[in-house]
DNA sequence: CACCCCGATTGATGCACGTCAATGCCGGTT
DNA sequence: AACCGGCATTGACGTGCATCAATCGGGGTG
């Protein structure tokens, strides 16, 4: 039971003025039932935009399957993953007045959506609920925090590595297959994620398959070596 | 007077798992009064470590003078710096059980500082300052997405160029003069915050020289041309 | 004043990664 | 089956920034 807890306890994820992480997650049964009933589930295809960064922040999003991958972008060509948000992950519950970020489905997924106002409404009568409000934007900044020293302080190897491990963490934390890890979206967005170009992150896993730590399959990607010894042999 | 209440707004600042920014001037004048009696306020000199990573979150803190500098460290020598808090920005509000982040005073500095239990019951008591806790938040990890951008998809003349416009914003919006703009950090410092070696920061900020976009002066550096066209002239 | 230490600056050199370009692969369309 | 467009991969090449190293300057200390 310990196991389902933990199993239902949910996943970093990031995202624009205030998605969270695992934010149903954190709410009792019947708050959680309420809520969900006030909003509507909406089936996504491939690369469906959720909002744009500067648009007026109408809803409140959860994921419930698939990924949506949140950016930044200047331009056409420079683009910022902040992150990926898996099932279970709020996005701009703590929004302001605009998107700071753009989401996007990669690949067809299922997606929860609520209103501004309801959602306001809903926790005007339990006060509570914005503990759980908090805790998710926290989880949010601190992952922010990890990715932004990646960014800044890691070679493109040790990138990749920190990537496939964390990437692996989340999904066992919500309890998806992970053997071998799947790798939904496409090396460009992993590039953009991790501030390096389609090219970098294709020889860098070449690199990591050539040294037996990992093996490249199609959409996924099989850990040789223990996580912990992946990122060791970066350094 | 509306130029009063922009004053006395704040400024983003980043934090460690939910510091917060200018979360005091969100409250009202009573609340804050009120709250502020609750901690006590403590000088600093410069380099003092205010919370180190990993330690257990006791305290919420905020900056009344002088500039504090949130970092993620691995080992000694790899440090990234995830914000500098300014007069008004809040540190570790949103916390959970240990902080994320290391904060350490730039020069000598005045901050008011709570126990994190104290703060809960203050806000036990009045649950709608929870909706100044969560914008404040809100404001970080817009800030952290921003600074992500820089760190993954600026090349370095153009990382200077926005950190500088940027930090005269916030310094403008606290009410400081920035005639010539004030760079209390070190290059160490500044280097670390953008993802890049104290050299690279030096000759960057030399090469924005020798083009007349800034005059570089002992601690200092003033702006010729302006933000906008600074920014532009790097594309 | 001489000394030292630390931060800032500048130069010389090398490499990691970006850029440009070609090829292969796969799924969808006609 | 032939065609096409998008993604992935690999190679050749260039460059932006790191690395290594030296100098300079200012503030603190004997």
């Amino acid at each position: 039971m310990t196991q389902q807890m933990a199993a239902s306890s949910f996943v970093p994820c990031t995202t624009a003025t205030g998605p969270s992480t695992g934010f149903l997650s954190r709410l009792n049964f019947n708050d959680r039932r309420q809520l969900m009933a006030l909003g509507e589930r909406v089936p996504r295809g491939a690369n469906e935009v959720l909002f744009a960064q500067g648009a007026p922040a109408a809803r409140c999003f959860s994921v419930i399957e698939g990924v949506v991958c949140l950016s930044r972008s200047i331009g056409d060509n420079r683009r910022q993953i902040v992150g990926f948000a898996l099932p279970g992950d709020a996005l701009e519950i703590a929004a302001q007045q605009r998107h700071e970020v753009s989401a996007t489905t990669i690949g067809p997924a299922l997606v929860w959506e609520i209103a501004r106002e309801s959602f306001a409404q809903f926790v005007s009568h339990r006060p509570y609920v914005l503990h759980a409000v908090i805790a998710s934007v926290a989880t949010d900044l601190t992952d922010a925090h990890e990715q932004m020293f990646s960014l800044g302080r890691r070679p493109a190897e040790e990138k990749l590595a920190s990537f496939l491990t964390e990437w692996r963490e989340r999904l066992l934390r919500i309890g998806k297959d992970v053997e071998p890890l799947p790798l939904p979206m496409s090396r460009r967005d992993i590039a953009d994620y991790l501030g390096l170009t389609v090219e970098t992150v294709c020889r860098t896993l070449a690199k990591l398959e050539r040294r037996g730590a990992i093996e490249i399959l199609p959409g996924r990607v099989r850990l040789i070596v223990e996580p912990d010894e992946l990122l060791r042999s970066c350094a």
